[in-house]
DNA sequence: GGAATAGTGTCTATTAGACAGTATGGG
DNA sequence: CCCATACTGTCTAATAGACACTATTCC
């Protein structure tokens, strides 16, 4: 019996950012720079390098195309991606993460803002908008990933700022689900559910209307019995 | 600026097979023939080939390894493993699958009998058995994925042989979870879930014990609402 | 007082959880 | 009749779903 090579391949990290801003689920992309698909729209990502976690090549690969510091964002794994074909360069597998930031974080601090933005998720499911390589699929895939983990987890709030309303975190299940919530409901499940939120004590200030009381995400991780989307 | 040369790497999969035999959840495991870990039970798998896909790699792997036939055991993803370290022959990338299959296959039907073992996962859990590589985790992360598919799916039927009882179905919940189910309740739940089970309107024939109505699996694939864990 | 936003209470329907007795077959 | 296994009904508790009014602040 002869030794037996395995195969070598490239293997990238793609991170799909979602955040909610302008009251739209939103994605950060980049445009691509070099050859296949320069100039198109991409998710933010690369290749592995040969002494880093697939977690550690996401956090750097997002700091240095789109800024966001390494461990600003709590990357979620969500799968992997292996059609032989799927890069006109040869075999790359892509190792695909997701993560939930709140809105209008600095969008470029080390990346180069002509080449970073935020599009519309929906944009892109409907075709408005093509990505580079099966980007669209790596997105849905993300976006249904953290659907469910809107249901199970209290993930919700990591797309909030450190102190938020409940209002905000409505707006988070409403545009990531994209539906509407009963807004009595959703404030009997978010406070009787224990650990969920902290109350800071403070309010917001704002011209007009009633201020609203301030939170920060509680302890508890996950949600149990679950947040329902729509039966 | 010069040409970027991505690090390559060897990509594995690694199959987490699950049974209940002999009323415990057992894994298919294999005793590997080469260094490292020489004659160390590890999970079925091996390297990804040029020209296919992760999926038909683990297909090919099991029948190599195991004798299951490609497409006898319904493949679900589970996660990826990259730590540098992880494989003393350099950098290799586990892609994880997990399947569910009835008790009682042909274990080995093309692999090689004296090889390949059904172990209690309860024995690799719990340290008494030592798996190779980091098997042990992905196996813990196999099983917590099929625990948490059996809440919200109707994949437990995958367990059971093409006719089975409801006792059948409950066992699988019962050992796959670790818990004992009230056997009224699992019953509503299971018979008031459109298309979860079809009854075939045969029954059991036993020596001793009235026969049990046998059913095959239904349509439905989403399992709403989810049958519930221990709360 | 008007505009804007925040914050809750109640009734009903569905489902889970706890619990024990009857039914059917073989020997 | 005894044994073994299958099958099911009811009451209660928890939670989701539907629904509308009051509270607070700024102008």
């Amino acid at each position: 019996m002869q030794t037996y090579i395995p195969p070598l391949m490239n293997i990238a990290v793609d991170i799909t950012i979602l955040t909610v801003r302008d009251d739209r689920l939103q994605v950060l992309l980049v445009k691509r720079g070099i050859e296949p698909h320069q100039g198109v729209w991409a998710l933010p990502g690369g290749f592995m390098n040969n002494d880093e976690t697939a977690e550690q090549a996401a956090h750097r690969e997002l700091a240095e195309e789109t800024g966001i510091p390494h461990g600003h964002a709590r990357l979620e794994p969500v799968g992997f991606y292996t059609e032989p074909d799927r890069d006109p360069r040869g075999r790359v597998v892509s190792l695909s993460y997701m993560a939930l930031i709140p809105a209008s974080p600095p969008t470029a601090a080390g990346g180069d803002a002509d080449d970073t933005g935020w599009v519309p998720v929906a944009a892109v499911l409907d075709g408005a908008r093509t990505l580079a390589f099966d980007h669209a699929r790596l997105l849905a895939d993300a976006l249904e990933h953290a659907r469910a983990l809107l249901e199970h987890t209290t993930i919700a709030t990591a797309f909030c700022p450190p102190e938020f309303t409940e209002a905000d975190l409505r707006r988070v299940y409403e545009r990531v689900w994209d539906t509407e919530l009963d807004v009595r409901n959703f404030h009997r499940k978010i406070t009787r559910t224990e650990g969920f939120l902290t109350p800071t004590g403070e309010k917001t200030t704002r011209d007009g209307g009633r201020p609203a009381a301030l939170y920060r995400a509680g302890d508890a991780v996950r949600l149990q019995p679950p947040m329902y989307r729509a039966r």
